[in-house]
RNA sequence: GGGCCGUUAGCUCAGCUGGUAGAGCACCGGACUUUUAAUCCGGGUGUCGAAGGUUCGAUUCCUUCACGGCUCACCA
């Protein structure tokens, strides 16, 4: 058992946590630098890398082991002759999973492995627990989530998931910080949780003993800096809600949204575009992409589509503000799509769409002209008043961003927030309570502005093929053990 | 919340019609100076998710519960 060896080398006082190493090179760079030394060739050049140990070949006098670091790994080729019988045997002393650091040059074995020829290594730190197997990996996705770290070490695609996580984020933040955005936080603890219509999470300050929300959404606030002046802002941070949990929900999630005065929704249109192709090109290097079986090319022309147009186009029926809601409804029912009782026309246009419109949005699509009733702030369309200048991005069938021409009005704002705290179906889900401090901030002045959100762990799992947003999460939550 | 499925060694899994369990890797002991899923010899390390029930006897059958996966619903 590890435990007793781990006695034993304490016993023996050899210390078994170190406090740190001078290493001098990744892997990775050793690895480039001498892709094409031959067998039976060395490097002049000693090298200090450091690492952990994931497995280990031995044969008697002579040991190979392979040590990875967080770009690479390599193998460790120790051989007693080099570095005496003691310093040997403590090297077979070690286990799969210890840290190391080991000192060298590099050279090719007859089997034609780069390899560190080890003239010095040492213990930096124990590892008292087996990791998974090496050929099978681990495969329980539960202890992939809770043990992300053991997903890491032995299941090497996942490093990969994140690091393009990663690009994606920088190059959102390289983009934006181009076009002239700056970028803010706003308060995640909200007195009163807006800019969306999802449940929050409640929590308490002591001090001012309140109750505070953790925001669904910053857009409120985001708002505030365009009425302070910003010209162009964005925040990427995270979203709670308190809602299911699903393949694409995750209760906090990261979001991007950006403002922008005097633009309007055609303008966040052509921004997104060179955005997401931007972000794609950075992240991925190219403009095609795999998701769940479809092959998406980001790079040929975007369709755009209205939400009525696009009902006439995948549903073959026309529909207008101008039908009854009892047609509305006969034709939800001829498409066999549920909808809530006392839905007003907006909602069962809506619904129709997501049931059998989104799932066939593959190639990036947008959809623009949302109705009213379910875009309490956005701006009403000049030429339909039952409709707003907002559009939807899809990709692969998933929403992947949502923007509209803001409302600045803070009159008609105050009517659109009442008529949705009224509704029945919202008052359960909202608190009820309208932002009065930010129509105040409205009734300063508001220039004309386009703004819009978009989900960064949808894009993720959209560029690296995840078929759950649970991949794309670092630690996505689960229910303790 | 509904439906289906799963939970056996550290990991990946097998275990028939009910007789308290097995393989590979890992681990422990031994051999071995160019291996790479090293090989060879020897060793099984377990609250079979939990609690009840049926039974002479339950990992196996039944019930409930817990956790998880997939999926539907919900979800701006």
């Amino acid at each position: 058992m590890k435990l007793e060896k781990v006695k034993a080398l304490k016993k023996s006082g050899k210390k078994i946590y170190k406090t740190r190493f001078d290493k001098n090179s990744d892997i990775s760079d050793i690895k480039i630098k001498y892709s094409s030394l031959k067998a039976g060739e060395k490097s002049e050049e000693v090298f200090k890398i450091a690492g952990r140990l994931i497995s280990f070949r031995k044969h008697g006098k002579v040991t190979f082991s392979d040590l990875k670091d967080f770009t690479d790994k390599i193998q460790l080729y120790i051989n007693q002759k080099n570095i005496g019988e003691e310093k040997y045997n403590e090297f077979l002393d070690l286990d799969i999973g210890d840290w190391a650091g080991a000192e060298g040059t590099v050279f090719v074995t007859h089997a034609g492995e780069l390899s560190i020829n080890v003239s010095r290594f040492e213990l930096l730190s124990k590892s008292l627990r087996a990791l998974p197997e090496k050929w099978h990996g681990l495969k329980d996705k539960e202890l992939r989530y809770r043990q992300r770290y053991l997903d890491f070490i032995v299941n090497p695609e996942v490093k990969n998931v994140f690091l393009t996580r990663i690009k994606v984020i920088n190059s959102i933040r390289k983009f934006l910080n181009d076009s002239g955005f700056n970028e803010v936080e706003t308060p995640m603890l909200q007195s009163i949780p807006g800019g969306a219509a999802a449940r929050p999470f409640r929590t308490h300050h002591n001090a001012l003993d309140m109750d505070l929300y953790l925001r669904i959404a910053p857009e409120l606030y985001l708002k505030r800096l365009i009425i302070a002046g910003f010209d162009k802002v964005f925040e990427i941070n995270r979203n709670f809600r308190n809602e299911g949990i699903s393949y694409k929900h995750n209760p906090e999630f990261t979001m991007l949204e950006f403002y922008q005065a005097y633009a309007d929704y055609n303008d966040m249109m052509d921004l997104t575009e060179k955005l997401i192709k931007f972000v794609a090109g950075e992240s991925i290097g190219k403009l095609t992409t795999d998701y769940r079986g479809n092959n998406i090319d980001l790079g040929a022309e975007w369709q755009c589509f209205s939400m009525l147009e696009s009902i006439q186009k995948f549903c073959g029926i026309k529909v207008s503000f101008e039908d009854s809601i009892k047609e509305f409804e006969d034709a939800a029912k001829g498409m066999n799509v549920e909808i809530e009782k006392d839905s007003g026309k907006g909602k069962i246009i809506n619904k129709i769409f997501e049931a059998v419109v989104e799932p066939k949005l593959i190639q990036p699509t947008f959809i623009k002209d949302y109705p009213i009733e379910i875009s309490p702030l956005a701006r009403r369309h000049p030429d339909n008043e039952n409709l707003v200048e907002r559009f939807e991005l899809f990709i692969g069938g998933e929403e992947i961003a949502n923007a509209f021409s803001e409302l600045i009005d803070p009159g008609e704002q105050l009517d659109r927030f009442r008529s949705q705290a009224k509704s029945k179906i919202e008052e359960e889900r909202i608190t009820g309570k309208i932002d009065i401090e930010f129509l105040k901030a409205l009734e300063y002045g508001m220039p004309p502005a386009g703004g819009e959100g978009i989900g960064i762990d949808r894009l993720v799992m959209l560029l690296t093929n995840s078929s759950s947003i649970r991949d794309v999460i670092l630690f996505p939550l689960l229910r303790p053990e």
